[in-house]
DNA sequence: GTAATATATGATTATAAAGGTCTTATATTT
DNA sequence: AAATATAAGACCTTTATAATCATATATTAC
């Protein structure tokens, strides 16, 4: 519950390695070699950050993804949209396309008596996810190892 | 993902009916038959909110629950911490008891590469849901014509 | 043109979390 | 003692998440 799902975690230890190569080329292989997960998952991430218009993909031999727009410009809040296929709704009723309630927790009533104070919620939650960008996840120390070593790691 | 639980938003509503009752004793039953949903499930969630002090219950005949602050020291916050039983965790690698990042979703390098970033936005996050209360969910407009209304509901 | 490299995408399976019911025990009042 | 109410754990079902497998398609290099 309020956790973000691992394919939003790998997504953004993507983009990190993708923004920190700027503007080289990087195959999903490298990125799923460095973060040590399967190439499957990874590629499966990538293909859905593409398909979503935050990456670019090249393919063929030699192929392979890089930003499609600046760090600062892809928000936390495109992310979570980009690989969940919808933004981020805290509960069922404060979609907007729910009028009636239906999916409301309480079932007696016609209206929902916490939709209001879980609208504004949700607005502050966007509010938020929305002022977080690829930008914030670069140059932390760590990293910054990390992107000038070889593609070669040593398991 | 990033949803709250049924169970958090039984809580939420269960605590905006007691809290509209104003110190007077509420049985689990009533507020079910109010939201229309299970004794059961309502019991087990008072039960949560008892146990960790938000509400106060008095068991027997004649019993039931009423909040044991104020509504506005009732926080979003604690419900959650009160309903999962430990506070809002967006990644993993964030709770504090990971120092080796056993649990980040990069399983090569020994530091996980967005901890950092992870922590920001988390402590973002504690600082909202703390910001709320209990009181925000109070006087909706709708919810006065209920806490006037009867116990008995016509199906 | 063919082989190699790389992404695209759907199907399948396994695991974990969420949601809910059932049952029994305990406490209090009338 | 009976009625009313909470306390708490066991159990089951459903849904979401996570990961793998398999295959198709696109592009480059030779």
């Amino acid at each position: 519950m309020l956790r973000f799902t691992k394919k939003t975690e790998y997504a953004l230890l993507s983009l990190q390695y993708i923004a920190n190569k700027e503007g080289i080329l990087v195959p999903a292989k490298e990125i799923a070699d460095a973060l040590g997960l399967s190439f499957e998952i990874i590629a499966k991430v990538l293909h859905l950050l593409g398909k979503n218009g935050l990456i670019q993909s090249i393919q063929g031999a030699q192929g392979g993804y890089l930003l499609n727009k600046e760090p600062q410009k892809i928000s936390l809040s495109d992310v979570i949209t980009a690989i969940e296929g919808k933004p981020s709704q805290l509960v069922e009723c404060v979609s907007g396309d729910d009028p009636d309630d239906t999916n409301c927790s309480c079932t007696v009533y016609s209206n929902c008596t916490i939709k209001d104070p879980m609208t504004i919620i949700q607005k502050k939650m966007d509010e938020m996810l929305q002022s977080i960008s690829i930008q914030d996840f670069l140059h932390t120390p760590i990293y910054h190892t990390l992107s000038d070593s070889t593609v070669t790691i040593d398991l």
